[in-house]
Formats: C-alpha cells, structure tokens, sequence
RNA sequence: GGGAGCAUAGCUCAGCUGGUUAGAGCACUUGCCUUACAAGCAAGGGGUCACAGGUUCGAGCCCUGUUGUUCCCACCA
C-alpha cells in the first residue's frame, strides 16, 4: 500500500494530470457509428484577455456539462478560440506604441497590422494556458481564431451574401461615435449612464425685434450647429411665430422656427433647438423638414471651422465659453441644475458624441423576424427562461446595425472603389481591375467590421463553414450555449440570426445564463475598484477543483453570485475530506482482490448505502440534465460526506477487522469509485487521481460510463431499518454530550424493543457509534435499569446506567418536552388526516406519507409515555 | 418612462412542477487528538421565509398590492 499524504496537495496533481489528459488525446472529439453529438462553442475570449472570475464560472459550467455528456457517451465536442477584440485589442497596442512615442499615423496600415499580429502572437493564449489551467477539457486540435484563416473567409462569404441580398448597405447616417476610440459604435456599444449636469435657458431673438424664443439645452456647445427652433404644431404660446425666423445668438445665422410633434408642450420652455448634425431626434426633426445639416464636431470632438470663433477648441471648453458668452451677451436666461442620461463607450468610458458619418449597416428588420420566432416557437431555449423577454424586447426594438469601425485591427471591409468610373465592388475574391471600366485605381474601404461580426458566426465557421465539412455536418447546429446574460444582446441575438440566414438552422438549442461574479460586498469586479479576484491566485492557493466547486455551489441559472474565500475555503476542505474517505479505503484494501464485484446478498448496512447511491446517481443526473447544477454539485457533497464518510464509513471499520472484510471492501470500492464519477465533471482533477488509484479502474475516467440508476438497488426497506438504527445512535450521542460524558467512558447499553434483530446485528455500530460497552436487551415489560438515562426512539426505549452522571429530574423534563413536541406534531398530522377534503383532494402518497408518519409518532409517543412514567 | 430580478439563520446562499416539524456552508457554544481527515468528529443555539391581502385541503413557493434593493432597456431636448 501507498502512502498517501494526510492532506490533498492539488500542486501534485492537477498539472500532472492534465498533461496526461492532453498526452492521451482524450479531449478529442470523434465522429463514432452510432453516436450523439453534443456541441458546445467557447464564448471566445479576447485573444489578450486575462483569466477573470466571469471567465472562470462561464468556463466551468461549460466544462461540467461537456464532461458529463463525454460520460454518457457522446461524441462531445468543447470547441475553444479566441476573438480579436477589434476596439479592446487595438486600444491595448495603441497605448503600448505611445509609450515608445508612436501613433497608428506614424506606421501607417501595414506596418500598424504587422505589429498588432506580433502583439497578439505574443500576449495571445495567455487566456488559453489559464483556461487548461481550470481543467477545461476542450478540444485544442480545433482551437479558432475569429481572425484565423477560416473565420475571415466566413467573415467574407457572410458579408458579400448579404450585400447582395440587399442587407447591408453604406449610408451617411448619425451613429454614435467615440471621439475616444475614434470610430463609430453600434448602439450595443454605448452604456448610459444619469449624469450631474446643467440646463441652460437660452433667449433667441425674432429676426423681426418682436421679441425672443426662450430654449433649454443641457449641450450649449452644440447650439453652433442649430438649423432651426421647433414648437409642438398645437402650442398655442408658439403657434402664431411659426414660419417665422430667428437669429441664432453668437452666430447671427438666421435660422426658422417650425412646427414638429416631436416636441413635447410642457417639457422645459416647449421650444427645443435644432441640431441634426448632433442629435438623433433632431436629425430625425431635421429630414422631415429639410433642414441643413451644420456638422461643428471632428471626429475628435473638436470644433470645426463651423463653429466660427470656437473652431478648434474641445467640446467642453466651447461649452464653457459658450455659455461665458451667451451670460456676457445677455442671452442666457438662466442655468439649472439637471440629472440626465449621456452615453458612454463601452470601451473607453469617453462620452459619445451622436455624428454624422459614412458607415456601413446591416438591414435588421428581415433578419430579427426568423430569430424572434426561433424563440417564441420555443426551438431555442433561455435558461432560465426569464431571458427570452429581455431577448425579445431587444430584438423586436432593433434598429440597423452599424457595423463599420474606423480603426483597423479586424476584418478589412471586402468593397473596393473605383475612382475612375464610381463602381462599388463586393466580391468573394478581391477584385483586380473594375469589371464596369476595367480601371487597376481600385481602392478598398479603409473600415473594419465590428467585432461582433465575427464573433456572430462563431458556431458554424468554427467548423469549417462555407465548407461542408464533416465537422459542420455532425456537430451544426450545437446543443448549449453558455454565457453570461450581459452579453446577450451583443452576442446570443446575433449568433440566432447569423446561424438562422446563413446555415437556415438555429446555432444551438439552450442557452445557459448565468450572472456575474461579484466581490464579497456585493459588488461588480473591477480594475478601478481594485477589488478583482484572480482565479489563478485561487487556483494555486486552493486548487482549480476547489476554485470551480466554490464557483458551482450554490449557483442557479441567471442570478448573480458573490465570491468570498471562505467559498474556497470550504471547498478545499471538501477535496480534503474526498481525500482522506480514499485514503482510509486504499489503507484497508490489504490486496487487489478487493476489487471484486459486490456480493449477492447484502448486510442492511451495505444494501442501505447502495441505495442511497442509487438515489444520487439519478437525483443528480436529472439536476444535470435540466441544467441545475449547483444542486447537482450539492447532492454529490452531500452522498460523499454527509451519508458515506459520516456513516458507511464508520459503520465499515468493525467489519474490516471481521469475516465480511473483502465484502465491505468491495463496497467502499464500489460507492467510491461512482461517486468519483459523478463528482468527475465539478471536481476533474482529484476525482481522476483518486480513480485511478482505485482497484479495478479501466483508463481515465474522462471516459469511464456515467453512474446509472440500477433497480435492482434501490432498496426502501432497508433505509428504513437503518433509520431505525441511526435514530438510536443520534439519540445516545445526544444525551451523553449534554452530560459532557466523554466517548472514552462507554457504558452498558440496554434495549426495549419490538425490533430486536435490527438492533442485534447493529450491535457493533452501537458499540463503536454510540459509546456502547455491551448490549443487553430487556423484556418489553421490565422495570428500567437503576440510576440510567433513557433515549426514546420511535423504534425502542434504550437505558444507559451512567450512576452519578444521571440526573433524574433534568431526565424527566427532558422526556417531558420531547413528549409534548411529538404530541403537538401528531395534533397537526391527525388534523390534517381528519380533515376530508385534505383525503379527497390531496395526492393518495401524500396521504400515505401523513399516515406513516402518524404510526412512528403513535410509536414514539407510546415508548414517551412508559419513559415518563418509569 | 417601460421591463426584469432579488428580499429565507449573524454572514453567503439553496429550496427543482405548492405536500413531512424550512436546509447547507461559514460564524457561534459545548465536548472530543474515536488508529481517513483538527481543512476533522459529535452534540447544540439561532429563522413570525420583507409587509398586507387573496387562491388552496395545504403557501417560502401561486395571484394582487406595498416597501426596500439591484439590473436591463428607452430619443423628454
């Protein structure tokens, strides 16, 4: 026999065994006769991210399911990547290239590129030696790359399919723009957020010297690009100045003042200014009276030459003097203050300015129709289902989707000008000469594709599309997708209408939601806060089973979870404990043959612990299968620790020394090596270690049979005897620790029982359980031994001679109070069993269990009676 | 302005389609180095399941309202 460490030291194990998983290949995914597939795609990370707690709960839960359903016997397959991050990565490399004095103008596209692929060879796949790291079992032969090879043809195929369709088109539209970031953003990419902030009362005066109209705005700046003053159509206080005109203060433009729904009478002074160049309403406002457009931003949120005086300087310094000239000029009539939403880049935090520019934009109302229905009709599945009115409002709100960035790490947009003729060419090969003039001048759009572009393919050009590959063809669509539920909108949404237009089939089944890992008080992780949790640093102080069972416990679908490190603590100790049951049954082997199959008939003991493990192995497959596997982990914990070790284990160590050696042996085998099984997908690493050091283990467990629920095991009966037994144990152990008697001073033990046998062939587990010298039964109908405390059972009266240590009076009272409590609940138990309608209507085993549990009361009250009395 | 979640023991949270006397971990109290484990064992204290109504034989769970809290969406300048 080996000697094994008193404590389970993950540092020995984990490394060493996923680089045996990872030598033995056994993470591929095969295509096998007469197999199921079962598909999960990584949520790819940024390909220079860092392992963050979100990333270690996403990965986890996805790594449970896959591991299970590789031990039910699919084909699984766990496809991981990496996506480019467009904006994330290129604001990295371009903060690093500041540090050495140099812009994206400096190098110039191709020299940009050349290193920003260097910068991503280099910090790239961090992510991914963390995420082995945690133990996920992906198939690495498949990794992908969102700007691989195959992902930019599928990038391609997707774009040219739907420009020629007609759904993606280039228009000179207002789009959010990050002056930050310099690009436009989509709407997705823009978080608002409720600033302080102030409304100024501006007069404009009547180009006639009748009098003024009074606007407020909380962007004064803006004002330099005003084309007009609009007045709800049946606003009395306005409606005889409409057609007229005003002058625009600082500027001396003379602008009209129209007449719009859009306003609202009673908001502020019912006259909003005009600003099409920077305001999606007034954009609005403005094409449907014709207005012009007077863009006074750069892309960098200066002033333009539009802006007259103020050109070149910051948004916000204009607005400050601005407003120092309006309050010098005598137009400003007041400032309040305000509170209200303003828009941020999701990436850069920098406030986004509303812009007029040429962008290219994906037709969404034919795409979201098929998506929408894909989860109205219930083919694709939220779990937990509350998240198809988030997904549904979001899809049936959309507006076009502004898919050009101006930056250049991504997908280059596949059209080319020709300067010569005008020609706009959209080809699957890039196009040599203009096939309308034949001129060579083409030129392609300088833009990118939104990240999210890509990554909307994910689940078919993983596998090879446009190719029909065999992976394709078996694997497509996939089964679940894991995430969390902030990325919905950017992601999941995308990925249904994606795999729905272009493979005309749903990308995948469920999708798993889960929430956000939070810090301790509740909040959200973050740099700025300093309050991040590195699952690494975890990893390496508890191990990575212990980090993922932390993560898993206690979790369900959707809702958030706070991370503290009793979490870990609390699971280390756990594989600790694991540790140790296998520590104690490698001991007591002795020889191999201890791995014979179990025995036909079995004593109570055995029968009751296999059918507990029966009870689990199907309890816990179904938490599985319907995607609840906090609790799955949970029963698992609790078979292991709370039934096996607390109880078999200790009712195994009289009998090692006795006859039944080699049958209890093989039973502690037996329910140790299943519920290594089933504790395999929460626990990999030591759940592997321990297999493998069991007797009769047949290869890695990353392959061996998921546990199944065997009839012939389960066995009622003899849970209920040991009950039995249990419940007298408890109760001994109960009375002797409110006496502090010591396990060291064990006393006689004598019986008042109808059920003798059971207690007869318990008698070992008396002794050693309960502190039990000897033990003696007594005729139903003798006196009560001298001088002893008394535990009553619903099953037997039991009498423990303790000579001084027994207090009778204290006895008395305590009989007396456990009396009441049982009389009280049998009051209630026979309310409810005389009551008809509870007879008629409740369910017939509902019935049977009130019944059931009338007979132990009677019983117990009954032994409660004759004790008191004695 | 619309929508959603959460509110259960001192703390963090489970409680699956309503069905025994509401659970776990941590913390706390007491006793144990019982030859697997002190990261352990045993025993124990601690909850009017936010509040008010309702449905039901039966409600932590379903319905209505209230309060508190978190989040998502939204073009009131």
């Amino acid at each position: 026999m080996k000697e094994l460490a008193k404590q389970y030291d993950p540092k020995q194990v984990e490394d060493r065994i996923y680089a045996d998983w990872l030598a033995q290949d056994v993470f591929r995914a095969e295509h096998r006769e007469g197999k199921t597939p079962y598909t999960i795609v990584i949520p790819p990370p940024n390909v220079t991210a860092q392992l963050h707690m979100g990333h270690a709960l996403d990965n986890t839960l996805q790594d449970i399911l896959i591991r299970f359903k590789r031990m039910q016997g699919f084909d699984t397959l766990w496809l991981p990547g990496t996506d480019h991050a467009a904006i994330a990565t290129e604001v990295k490399i371009v903060a690093a290239m500041k540090e050495e004095g140099l812009t994206k103008a400096d190098l110039g596209y191709e020299k940009f590129m050349e290193r920003a692929w260097v910068w991503k060879e280099k910090y790239g796949g961090a992510i991914i030696n963390q995420l082995k790291k945690l133990g996920s079992s992906c198939d690495w032969s498949r990794e992908r790359f969102t700007m691989d090879e195959g992902c930019s043809r599928a990038v391609r195929e997707v774009f040219v399919n739907l420009y020629k369709k007609g759904l993606i088109y280039r228009g000179n539209r207002l789009v959010n723009w990050c002056p930050g970031c310099v690009t436009a953003l989509s709407d997705a990419e823009v978080e608002h957020e409720d600033h302080d902030g102030n409304f100024w009362h501006i007069r404009y005066p009547l180009t006639d010297g009748t009098g003024y109209i009074e606007v407020a705005t909380t962007r004064p700046e803006t004002m330099l690009g005003d084309t007009a003053v609009a007045v709800h159509p049946e606003d009395e206080r306005y409606t005889h100045l409409v057609g007229k005109t005003l002058i625009l203060p600082l500027v001396g433009k003379e602008i009209p003042i129209i007449a719009d729904a859009y306003v609202e009478k009673d908001f502020g002074t019912g006259a909003v200014k005009i600003t099409p160049a920077h305001d999606p309403n007034d954009y609005e406002v403005g094409q449907r009276h014709n207005l012009p457009i007077v863009d006074v931003m750069t892309d960098t949120a200066a002033m333009t030459g539009n802006a007259g005086k103020y050109a070149g300087m910051d948004r916000y310094a204009c607005r400050k003097a601005i407003v120092a000239d309006l309050e010098a000029q005598g137009f400003l009539v007041k400032t309040e203050k305000t509170r209200h939403s303003v828009g941020h880049c999701q990436r850069c935090k920098t406030v986004v300015e509303p812009r007029i520019s040429l962008q290219w934009f994906v037709k969404m109302a034919p795409l979201a129709a098929p998506a929408i229905e894909a989860v109205t009709d219930g083919s694709i599945k939220f779990v937990p289902g509350r998240f198809d009115k988030q997904y549904l409002h979001w899809m049936e709100n959309l507006r076009d989707w502004c898919i050009s960035r101006q930056i250049w790490w991504g997908h280059r947009i596949p059209v080319w000008y020709c300067p010569d003729c005008g020609a706009q060419i959209c080809e699957k090969t890039d196009p040599a000469a203009c096939p309308q003039c034949g001129s060579n001048r083409l030129t392609q759009d300088d833009d990118t594709l939104d990240t999210w572009f890509s990554s909307a393919l994910w689940p078919f050009s993983t596998l090879g599309w446009p190719d029909n590959t065999d992976d394709l063809s078996y694997f497509y669509p996939t089964n679940t997708l894991v995430t969390g539920y902030d990325i919905i909108t950017f992601w999941v949404s995308r990925m249904i209408f994606s795999g729905l237009e272009h493979m005309n089939e749903k990308p995948f089944d469920t999708v798993l939601i889960h929430g956000l890992v939070r810090d301790g008080l509740g909040r959200k992780m973050s740099k700025s806060l300093g309050n991040g949790v590195d699952p690494l640093d975890v990893i390496n102080q508890y191990g990575a089973d212990a980090l993922r069972f932390a993560l898993v416990t206690g979790n369900s679908p959707g809702n958030d979870m706070r991370w503290t490190e009793e979490k870990a603590q609390a699971a280390r100790n756990f594989a600790n404990k694991i540790w140790n049951a296998a520590r104690f049954i490698l001991m007591n082997l002795g020889s191999a043959e201890a791995a014979a199959p179990l025995p036909g008939a079995l004593p109570a003991e055995d029968a009751w612990i296999l059918s507990r493990l029966n009870t689990t192995i199907r309890e816990v497959t179904d938490n599985l299968e319907k995607f609840e596997l906090g609790l799955a982990a949970g029963k698992v914990q609790d078979f292991l620790w709370g039934e096996f070790c607390d109880w078999y284990i200790e009712l195994a160590k009289p009998r090692l020394q006795g006859a039944d050696a080699a049958a209890v042996q093989s039973v502690l085998v037996y329910c140790m090596r299943e519920t290594m099984k089933l504790l395999h997908p929460f626990m990999p690493f030591i759940t592997e270690e321990i297999y493998q050091s069991l007797p009769g283990a047949d290869g890695t467990i990353v392959r061996a049979d998921w546990p199944r629920f065997n009839p012939a095991f389960d066995n009622p009966a003899m849970e209920r005897q040991m009950l039995l037994l249990m419940d007298l144990i408890k109760g001994v152990r109960s009375v002797r620790a409110e006496r502090n008697v010591p396990p060291s001073r064990k006393a006689r033990l004598l019986l008042q029982t109808d059920a003798p046998e059971v207690f007869h062939a318990g008698a070992p587990y008396l002794e050693r359980l309960a502190a039990a010298a000897a033990l003696e039964f007594l005729p139903t109908d003798s006196p009560p031994p001298a001088a002893s405390v008394t535990v009553v059972t619903n099953a037997a009266k039991a009498f423990i001679p303790l000579g001084d240590l027994v207090d009778m009076q204290a006895q008395q009272a305590r009989l007396q109070k456990e009396l009441a409590q049982a009389e009280k609940f049998l009051a209630a138990v026979q309310a409810k069993l005389s009551n008809d309608s509870f007879i008629s209507k409740a369910p017939p085993k509902v019935v049977e269990q009130q019944k059931e549990q009338e007979r132990k009361l009677e019983a117990q009250i009954a032994n409660l009676r004759e004790a008191v009395s004695q």
